[in-house]
DNA sequence: AATGAATGAGTGTTCATTCAT
DNA sequence: GATGAATGAACACTCATTCAT
């Protein structure tokens, strides 16, 4: 019964410590140290470093994508799902600022091992403007374009404050990246008449 | 003085290896292999890998620096500053794309290394926000914040573009960038009335 | 008196994997699972591998002795006795050919650990030329120059249907495999007159 | 120019302590400590431990099948070729125990390696069997069987040497190996008429 | 200046063995 | 008695760096 104590103890040592310097610039003694376990103990777990790697960042990146997929059941116009979205982002910021961390200096090495099949944020996101184009709520808009401006005001927001250029949480930052993201989509969609 | 053409050939080289596997995934060996001299030569030009990644990274980073700050000369208003700051980074992209991902995947490990009196990228589009504002070209914003919506826009397509979710050149998408990236900052400044 | 059904099967299964692998190509827990046991539960039968390996060893290695011993016993005179030894080994070989090729690869390791005072089928088939050359069957010959080649015309013909130089049965060869050592023993005694 | 030295050492050390324990007996640590080199330098010449070990028992393999084959070209009758050819498996182990040991040990692993085409001891032995069958030297026999016989009097000879139940050169013993060797090859082709 | 062999510390991983349950 | 999680010492191998030539 120790055994999933030892485990979430060798996944949060794991990510905070990638989060912190990369999974390269993190030896798996280091993992055992701060899990607080042996070395061999982790292989119980994972097959390899980079498994352990690959797990704690495809359940994140799978589970941020369902969740963006609640969202966009719950709510049905445009704006409300974009704001929820954003929302729903920042307060995954607050609550566990590693996990974002190891997701965005991750996504280099891991995102190609995502499978063509597996809904992730970017499908979410693009198959909201999708659906707002479709709906009239905004100007015919590449999707893909379109969900690159809506993740990049909230990514490089969250990168910013990684890097101490901005401070506080992120949270009340919401409401002001949902209106630039929304408002980023709109102008993509208005070329030259 | 044809040395150079040796450490040129080792700069591309270890450019295209670190942009394509990370600078924790490419081993000095296949650095010296790939610019076709010995490993040992290149610790005639560099102390270390180490250095080697940072003298790519910071030259890479403080040049994109002082070409925004020319611009920023160059242009006096908002908007052209932003469009030619958006088309400045595109044209980079689509002429080389593994200095862009470079500099995209080196960030996380560098980046701190930058001393803060250095003008980066950052603090150009920054303090365009902030001449801006106090211009009354735009609402009043952080002009950290505003330059996260800038860059975000302009980089997270760039991403999108190295994953192959979006594909040809860059520069075509120029306009639609400045125009969403000024939306962004715009939007941005507009709190609850 | 179940548990006997576990060690068989552990002693089963370590045979097989020793023969086929190596006993350091062989890892506790591969036989384990063959076994269909507890990795653990081997401890309680054996205090380590190489007992294990040890164990298997001896015991095959000694009991053949044994049974040449009875085949001394049953059988008088030369050439009947070594027809039935080479009857005998073929015999093994024909019905457990793990058993017979796990001892030819532990040998080189276990054979030291036999103690001098152990009856082997070495001492078996000395024995058997010194009684032959004492009752004057075979001209003089040192004993275990002797053994070497009735064992040696034995071994070799089952190392090569092991690699599959030769195929079918070993024990239609017997009566040739007989008639061979037999011969060689003899000619082996007769030096240059 | 001390690579061929350091190479020519890491060859003997390995050699010596491969015989003795067994390839898997035996670290990377060991030979390189033996060898008198680093650790690393080892995977200059070599690309693993097990090439290093199937290097070491292909040469020596497939030399001796070499020098074999130019015995069967240097003499012609069946005689003097076993007796040549006995004479010299008989001046190698006295010449370099350690190698032949060697050969013997790593067999198990190693032989499955050898590639079909290439011509080894026991080619050069059956070849020399069918030669002498066709001839009429000796009555039909199956020619793997009788190398069987004649390898298996030599080896099981240096086997006994080697876990010191035979004593002193082998040298001496060459022409009574060698007339055992034949004799066996005659007595295996007298089938009961 | 350049080479490339040599170094040696460090890495991820395996595995025989132990022991709480 | 049996389990299987945990241990920790080993291991093969890599690689940034040095240095004799």
């Amino acid at each position: 019964m120790r055994a999933s104590g030892a485990k979430a103890k060798v996944e949060r040592a794991a990510l905070e410590l990638f989060a912190a310097n990369g999974v390269d610039g993190v030896s798996i003694g280091e993992v055992a140290v701060r899990a607080g376990v042996s070395q061999g103990a982790l292989y119980r777990h994972y097959r390899s470093k980079e498994e352990l790697a690959w797990n704690l960042f495809a359940t994140a990146y799978l589970r941020m994508g369902a969740e963006l997929g609640e969202i966009r059941v719950r709510k049905r116009a445009f704006a409300p799902r974009v704001g929820a979205m954003v929302e729903h982002f920042c307060a995954l910021y607050d609550r566990d600022p590693s996990l974002f961390r190891f997701m965005l200096i991750a996504q280099h090495d891991l995102l190609p091992r995502v499978r063509p099949d597996q809904r992730t944020p970017v499908d979410e996101v693009s198959e909201t403007i999708e659906d707002a184009v479709r709906a009239g709520e905004v100007a015919p808009v590449n999707p893909l374009a379109g969900a690159a401006a809506i993740l990049g005001v909230i990514l490089q927001t969250a990168v910013f404050h990684i890097y101490g250029r901005l401070a506080g949480a992120l949270a009340p930052r919401a409401a002001g990246l949902a209106r630039a993201a929304i408002a980023a989509v709109e102008a993509l969609g208005q070329g030259e008449p």
